[in-house]
DNA sequence: ATGAAATTTCAATAATTACTGAAAATAGAT
DNA sequence: ATCTATTTTCAGTAATTATTGAAATTTCAT
């Protein structure tokens, strides 16, 4: 019974991996790096890149450029054995932690350029007195307004601790 | 002058469109409905379908495609003129209405699937006495949690007018 | 310094996704 | 009911992105 409870976990785990892994290039994120992060999530103890290429049947290139790749989010660390030149690699699990290192990122590399365009756009036609041109400026105001707006918030919250950020939500949403 | 102005604002416009485009598929969104989007957003007019096509210079069948998903993204709208069969697409011009239709379909179309797989995860391990079984049960346990507390809270805020959001969203941060 | 064990890079290839253009279907004016 | 403008579909192709696998590089124990 140990055994077969043992064997349907895998089968679940397996699942999971391979349902994020889809639900990851969904989201416009590379099928591999999604299923690494779930495998890595729900492993008991850091796994090697072997055993990262082991377990999903993938290259070592693959396995390399993605693991790195998520250490570059800082959605999983490397850590070393004394003696031993291998890396092993760990998953942040805290859930607060995953979200506010992803939210962080997205505002590095996606929030911030957007908002770069969109502050060039309306300065470029601040002078401009033609209907379209003050409206063109108008809307690229309030798109760069509200973009700036949710950043500082996404930063505000991110910046919180777990429990203050819970209890904040509760007050506002019983 | 009015003339140079005119082409000025053309060319940053251009320049809009085509940043908003490579932005879009940063953010895992086709080039082409994020240009479009662009194109829409900022447009003193409705554009019908060979307008889209000779702007964006694109065919018939992708701008079609995408005006459409656009559409069903709720980000633009259909509109007719009367004794004409022609459509004619109008962007939703208001930041923050933007900001609800995309929550509202990023929840049904990822988040909702998302917390399906979570929530069978976590229920077929619910039994489960091995240790690893209760630490994946209970990984799935607060990542089920986290995001539908987290859509909770979008549905809340994607659910309040501009000004009462703004409102609140000023108490927290002032 | 040397060698073994690991990481890193990258050109070639596979897989996926986006786009075209023309044919088929549809809807509305007459 | 017919004709025509328009929308819709989709097979073929192009462009992009992901993956492989092996060679080059690095690191560290000896």
């Amino acid at each position: 019974m140990s055994e077969k409870a043992t064997t349907n976990l895998q089968s679940i785990r397996d699942e999971f991996v391979a349902q994020w892994g889809i639900m990851g290039t969904q989201w416009g994120i590379n099928r591999t790096m999604a299923q690494i992060h779930a495998l890595l999530m729900t492993s008991p103890e850091p796994l090697s890149t072997d055993e990262v290429m082991d377990e999903l049947t993938i290259s070592r290139g693959n396995a390399h450029t993605n693991l790195k790749e998520l250490v570059g989010w800082g959605l999983i660390r490397i850590l070393t054995k004394k003696g031993e030149r291998k890396e092993f690699f760990e998953a942040e699990k805290d859930v607060w932690e995953m979200f506010r290192r992803i939210c962080q990122e997205r505002k590095r590399r996606e929030i911030d350029p957007a908002l770069a365009v969109l502050t060039r756009c309306k300065e470029e036609t601040e002078g401009m007195d033609s209907a379209e041109a003050m409206a063109f400026n108008s809307q690229m105001k309030e798109l760069e307004e509200f973009v700036s707006f949710g950043a500082k918030m996404s930063e505000r919250v991110g910046g919180m601790q777990h429990g203050k950020a819970m209890q904040l939500a509760m007050k506002l949403f019983g």
